[in-house]
DNA sequence: ACCCATTGGATACCTTCACTATCTATGTTA
DNA sequence: TAACATAGATAGTGAAGGTATCCAATGGGT
């Protein structure tokens, strides 16, 4: 198909798709002459998960090239892809001018008896939180993590299950990618609508 | 305290203190002469909260005011300002043209028998970030998500624990604020380091 | 074989956001 | 009283994410 009718099919204006091009989210065409080129369903479906993480996550335009690059070429082995994808997906926005203290965090890695890359980001994100929510006031250790963590790795064994039975490594890789970075929303929505209810629940108990 | 005190107390430039003023994330200062205006903890307090808000969470200067107003005016009914709140800071960046289908959504919520109001922002988030992983091929429904929702019931226990024993009515407004929205990043950084963890003990397991 | 809308590629422009800098009149402090 | 700080107003800046315009080269319909 031709950029045009990659356009009609999308939703997303020609211009945009040049814009997409030159800035390498999508590969270019196959050139069949000088001002001709052809695409194909990949790129229809690369359109679409660039416009899910901008649109729905709100992704800068340069951590999307970011993911997608690890995506497509680490396709086959899930666990480095998402390793390397999410590192680039960053969970708060923070621009850490010094990287933080993590022992607080090592350790509770530790504890858990989780198998976590040393450099994970997330590591880092969950120290700087962490140092936010007491510079303010909010009492928060290890130990009120804990339970959150028990909670997460049982989110962790959904989250696998949904990755089971599928054949096609690409497919694979990317639907990891989806699960991880586009269920983000989705839980936060649940654990939100989940405190209104136990909110409500206590007050009417009293 | 005099701004220039604020701004070496919080951190933050005199600028930039004098650009929140305008866009009234703080309060204007007591005024003692036509060139002079007294601050005090309050300010310094909201100071931080907003860097907190938006550097963290990274929320735009007008959802933080948003939040802001609402913590203030309502404050006392915790409830009511967690409402209030939230529902101003968007879970995703889509900026819906058309309301969502939320069918869907309502029929969990109504299974899980859950007390979430009708017109909850959570709802719709839910209903399209469901939409958007599926336009993707990413399989999902109420039956996926409803072990997902008992474990956000079991988060949100944690989280209302966190708010038992506050006395001052705004300092616990103040804090549910935080432990939703700051805690976020927190909890997504723990469900990638379990989900790496168990991604790594089903590798090894084979 | 011809014509004109479509295309690829390049470049310039636009809008929003979150600051940042500058200016002026007025206050404060040593 | 001289040097510096402050409030308030206005204008400017830089990045991000597009959008608009040009141009030469097609290529499907006639």
């Amino acid at each position: 198909m031709r950029i045009s009718e990659l356009s009609r099919r999308s939703g997303v204006s020609v211009t945009t798709i040049k814009y997409y091009l030159r800035e390498g989210l999508l590969p270019p065409g196959r050139q069949t002459a000088a001002t001709q080129a052809e695409y194909d369903d990949q790129h229809l479906r690369r359109l679409r998960l660039v416009r899910a993480l901008t649109g729905v996550r709100g992704l800068s335009v340069s951590t999307t090239r970011e993911v997608l690059d690890a995506l497509t070429e680490h396709t086959g082995d899930t666990h480095l892809v998402l390793g390397l994808a999410l590192g680039a997906v960053r969970l708060s926005d923070e621009t850490a001018a010094h990287p933080p203290e993590t022992a607080e965090v090592d350790a509770l890695v530790k504890e858990l008896g989780w198998a976590v890359n040393e450099a994970a980001p997330a590591r880092a994100t969950l120290a700087e939180t962490l140092a936010s929510l007491r510079s303010l006031g909010v009492p928060v250790d290890a130990h009120t993590l804990l339970p959150y963590a028990r909670l997460a790795e049982r989110t962790a064994v959904l989250d696998l299950d949904q990755l089971t039975g599928l054949d096609d490594p690409l497919e694979t890789a990317e639907r990891a990618l989806l699960l991880t970075v586009l269920l983000e929303p989705a839980l936060m929505a649940l654990r939100r609508m989940a405190q209104e209810n136990e909110s409500a629940r206590r007050h009417t108990a009293e």
